[in-house]
DNA sequence: AAGTGTCAAGTGGGA
DNA sequence: TCCCACTTGACACTT
């Protein structure tokens, strides 16, 4: 099992996903960033292996603008040795990265633009872990997306676009449950339907679920993963803020409700990602508890490697 | 240097 | 009819 968190590392004087504005786009700006942002993350991910944080996701904006029309610098080349040495620092470390495309990228949406340039994301970021040399287990999450009055139309839409994507996307794209439209249920659906993984969220299914308890919902959302093409099921895990608007994240761990949830998900194995907004401070919070319960081995005492330079 | 309005992209819910 | 949230701040203009 693994533990890791989303995007951002607050320890680190760095950030991996610089950007700039549209309007003052230059083919050296994108080169400027993308050298930023691979430096950092591969920081970052020297900061996990230390701190036995072997599950990352890579924010969407590792290269800016990288599947918009106005991104004709060719940073598939200029990077690949880049590329290729974080990938395989991650496979040396026996790390797993993801993306998570944003909102955006809405598969069932009725304006084929719309799906269209979500498309044009998924084989953007799908490229990068393309580059990266992984395999399959490194995924692409994404929801299903919306609902425009009628469900069923937007599940038979979502499949038939599904059908449509590379084959490269398929081989990474799971699907999330979300908090308000489409339930465990549902993607089971969309599962049946094209045999896309379930990326289960334990917070979502408590916001919109129905009636599966806890143990049960991550069993059924385990049972759509391929054991060696898609690798250990992904988790995303949060919890209510306390006092504050139903949905939204809690700001920090809260250790009771982690333990209770290893109970349910007790004798699966599962990397969990943290979605919770104190990033790997609770992440390593979680290290210690899953450690303590005897989930995960303690962190190897190794020396990073390479960048010998950053500190 | 500090303050702040706005940033590529979609959708639905709530004020 | 706006405004907000969403996996995540931070760019860039103004003073």
């Amino acid at each position: 099992m693994r533990i890791g968190y989303p995007c951002v590392n607050e320890s680190l004087d760095c950030t991996a996903t610089s950007t700039f504005r549209l309007a003052s786009y230059s083919d050296e700006r994108v080169e400027q960033a993308v050298a930023n942002n691979l430096a950092c993350l591969q920081r970052i991910l020297e900061y996990n292996v230390q701190h036995n944080l072997r599950f990352f996701r890579i924010g969407s904006g590792v290269v800016p603008f990288g599947s918009h029309p106005i991104n004709t610098f060719r940073w598939q080349t200029r990077f690949a040795a880049e590329f290729r040495a974080i990938g395989d620092y991650i496979k040396q470390n026996d790390l797993r990265v993801s993306f998570h495309p944003d909102q955006f990228v809405v598969l069932n949406s009725p304006d084929a633009g719309i799906v269209q340039r979500s498309i044009d994301e998924l084989v953007y970021q799908g490229s990068i872990l393309d580059l990266m040399g992984l395999d399959g287990t490194a995924k692409l999450q994404i929801h299903a997306g919306g609902v425009y009055g009628d469900k069923e139309a937007a599940l038979t839409r979502w499949i038939a676009t599904y059908r449509q994507l590379p084959d490269v996307v398929k081989a990474r794209l799971v699907v999330e449950n979300d908090d308000r439209l489409y339930s465990l249920q549902d993607c089971l659906r969309l599962h049946n339907a094209v045999g896309v993984p379930v990326l289960f969220d334990n917070f979502h299914h408590e916001c919109l679920n129905n009636g599966e308890p806890m143990p049960l919902a991550l069993r059924m959302a385990a049972a759509t993963w391929h054991p060696t093409l898609d690798g250990p099921i992904m988790i995303d895990y949060s919890s209510q803020a306390p006092g504050e608007r139903r949905g939204k994240h809690v700001a920090s761990m809260e250790e009771d409700l982690f333990r209770r949830f290893l109970e349910d998900l007790r004798g699966l194995d599962a990397d969990i990602m943290l979605e919770i907004k104190d990033k790997e401070a609770s992440a390593h919070r979680a290290c210690m508890i899953m450690q303590d319960v005897g989930l995960l081995v303690r962190a190897a005492q190794s020396v990073p490697s390479g960048n010998p330079a950053v500190s």
